[in-house]
DNA sequence: TACGATT
């Protein structure tokens, strides 16, 4: 009995992180896509549009497209923006970096501006960093165009569709009404499935006007009940974004204890799962208070842990160190190490980050991990200099 | 092959 309890217990407290993970994440995309968001495109992750021909006629083109400026979506709610700077100055030299916070709480609001000295960068930042997965989310760089009122108050939330109902077939069921710019529907974190809600971003508010005359309380296609298609919360509502970003942030979180630990390393495999896929780590049973009992606080640098990452190529950069360590938590700082005068790396590099925890799963995931055709070894720094 | 500093 006792187990079955502890296990439902479990069950309902995982539940609960992750919906309000979702939840969080919601919120965040409402707001980002409210804001100045990246207009073209939205199918997958990858290269894909860089261009900015998706504002209207009238508006682009004009003073300045910057090819240098460029909006990051769906940056993880505790990203700073010196790990922003951080993350896109390893691409080049930034001109200006801004974490768009809101003005109260002081939160992030998940996403940014770069702007690079030299347009080659902004380019280069958008084929490798779009898509880049830090923690629970995927962030998403795109040139940043000038704002203009006629894409504000475009973004549509829907409820009551079919649950099996895809993206795809969202997109097709509004597209009648005009350009998409971003869909998205709402799925269950633990088991996947559709939560029946969903947004969709027009290009123009008169397009997302008449999405809701032509598809308010209509059935869809097939479908047994009508969808309500409304306007997505303004997030001038922000108290309860405030609210919930501190019960996310409460000291259960920070300090959990045994059940709250089951909760996050269950969140966190499945965060492992979906930003890696599979098999690409072994199974790992990681006890971070045990496991921290026989290490002499290695790596411990005040400011985070600091990890030793070798057997870099030559050509390795700080990109390929985000890409890997980043899904695992909070990484504040990474670094390859170069030799002065050829410009390649040494073979080896550092990442700090903030939480024992994470740091642990990215060394136990990652030593031993294929990169190219090398094997790296990762582990947390020691004092050692290169004595004999 | 192995543990950072041109701010």
């Amino acid at each position: 009995i006792l187990l079955v309890g502890f296990t439902i217990v479990q069950g309902l407290l995982s539940n609960k992180l992750a919906l309000m993970d979702e939840i969080l994440q919601v919120i965040a995309a409402m707001e980002t896509q409210l804001s100045n968001g990246p207009t073209c495109n939205n199918t997958s992750n990858g290269p894909s549009t860089i261009s900015n021909n998706c504002s209207s006629p009238v508006e682009s083109g004009s003073i300045e497209d910057s090819k240098t400026n460029l909006i990051v979506n769906y940056l993880p709610q505790n990203m700073t923006q010196e790990e922003l700077k951080s993350l896109f100055g390893s691409i080049g030299e930034i001109e200006s970096c801004k974490l768009v916070r809101d003005k109260i709480t002081g939160q992030s609001l998940g996403y940014g501006f770069v702007n690079y000295v030299d347009p080659k960068d902004a380019e280069k930042a958008i084929n490798t960093l779009n898509g880049l997965r830090l923690q629970t989310k995927t962030i998403k760089v795109s040139y940043a165009r000038p704002s203009s009122a006629s894409i504000r108050d475009a973004n549509l939330y829907v409820s009551g569709l079919p649950k099996t109902m895809t993206q795809k077939e969202l997109e097709q069921l509004f597209s009648q009404y005009g350009r998409i710019i971003t869909s998205r529907i709402l799925v269950d974190q633990v088991t996947g499935v559709s939560r029946g809600v969903g947004f969709i971003r027009f290009d123009r508010r008169v397009e997302a006007e008449e999405a809701i005359k032509g598809l308010n309380c209509q059935k869809p296609p097939g479908a047994t009940e009508p969808i309500t298609v409304k306007f997505a919360n303004n997030p001038s509502q922000k108290t309860s974004q405030a609210l919930l970003s501190q019960l996310y942030q409460s000291p259960n979180r920070r300090y959990p204890g045994p059940l709250a630990q089951q909760a996050q390393r269950f969140r966190l495999d499945n965060l492992l799962n979906m930003a890696y896929g599979v098999k690409r780590f072994s199974p790992m049973a990681i006890d971070g208070v045990t496991s921290l009992a026989g290490i002499n606080i290695p790596g411990h640098a005040g400011t985070g842990w600091c990890i030793f990452v070798y057997n870099l190529a030559p050509d390795a950069d700080e990109s390929i160190l985000w890409q890997m360590f980043g899904p695992f938590g909070a990484v504040t700082n990474v670094k390859v190490i170069r030799d002065f005068n050829t410009n390649k790396c040494k073979g080896f590099g550092f990442v700090t980050m903030t939480n024992y925890d994470e740091a642990a799963v990215a060394i136990a995931s990652l030593n031993g991990y294929r990169l190219g055709d090398r094997v790296l070894q990762v582990s947390f720094k020691t004092n050692k200099t290169h004595k004999a």
